[in-house]
DNA sequence: GTATAAGTTGGTCAACCAACCAAGATTGAC
DNA sequence: GTCAATCTTGGTTGGTTGACCAACTTATAC
């Protein structure tokens, strides 16, 4: 069998962190829990990624990635925040595993610079762009944060207390709440 | 000195987690780290709790009493909801560490079934009051989550990204989705 | 004032962890 | 086919952790 690129290798690595993770958070995620995970060994790991925290960067760069490629890049205005909320919010059920690393994700970053440096980045980047959509219509970056927000306690919710949203309900709240901003 | 009762004692050390886990997060507070912080000692903290996730329980307990604590009784009606969106994003600036914590215990909540439980039970206890105001209002149970959800999204922007935040912003803002939910 | 219970100390212990490394295996370039 | 670069293995190491405990001190009941 062909060896895998250095770049396969990687992606399989992050992979094995955001299935662990998501069970187990990131301090419990052990480098030979990881390694199991991906099938591999814990040296290989480290010959791969400098030290733990490095594969943590990989998964926050993937996570980012695979939220940028449900957004439809053809979107402005309304529609585009419309699109934004249906892209983040179809995560509940597309990719669980993703949403539990999420909350992990965030409590991390409030504990480690580095990772905080880097989660803090995907989300202005991703309140610019929603602030440019939101300019389109006559409000600013308050509103643009504000539907974030929204967003990201839905998933939070999702993540630890699924039950409690009534199913299908998400999408919709938060289309009314944008209205709410946008009067 | 007067030796501290048996409930001062534990509230000292659920104190003690408090502070160190909003810097360091629930895995990186350890029992030598949280005895420090309340100028005790290791012993001392299993003799009065069983185990570190009881420490955590009990810090469950404090929040929740404290955000109970803020909010006034007297309140019905969108007034209550009201209420409560000042009563939880005034912590933000009331008490920084109540707000870092959140943010953990949302995540070890995810991986320990005992702290998820408990977690769950105070998120239960809040939606199910907002759900009965709201329906004063002619509304129900989504419209509720959707308000806490909003809420809870803003906390944790505020502990993981406080500039992300305009000042001041986060309640109005809130308070127009609320509008839009009351639609 | 004495006996009993409650609270406290400082240290031990086995388990686990991230990091590291030397040596062997596999690959592609020539 | 040979060789250097890349990849992989399995085990070691120093350090940290939560849990635990026997001895000691302080408070309370009588």
């Amino acid at each position: 069998m062909a060896r895998a690129s250095k770049s396969e290798r990687r992606a399989q690595i992050v992979a094995g962190l955001k299935q662990v993770m998501a069970q187990s958070g990131y301090a419990g995620a052990s480098m030979r829990a990881i390694a199991d995970a991906a099938g591999l060994t814990t040296g290989l790991l480290h010959y791969h990624f400098a030290h733990k925290q490095a594969i943590l960067l990989g998964l926050i760069a993937h996570l980012d990635e695979s939220l940028s490629a449900r957004l439809d890049p053809q979107a402005t205005g309304k529609a585009a925040l419309l699109d934004t909320i249906d892209a983040l919010l179809a995560v509940e059920s597309a990719d669980p595993e993703a949403l539990a690393c999420w909350t992990q994700v965030n409590a991390e970053a409030q504990r480690d610079a580095a990772v905080g440096a880097a989660w803090r980045a995907v989300i202005d980047a991703q309140v610019e762009r929603i602030t440019n959509e939101f300019k389109v219509l006559q409000k600013g970056r308050a509103e643009a944060v504000a539907l974030w927000a929204a967003i990201e306690g839905y998933v939070q919710l999702a993540a630890v207390h699924p039950d409690a949203v009534p199913p299908g309900s998400a999408a919709v709240s938060v289309r009314a709440m944008l209205e709410g901003l946008l009067r």
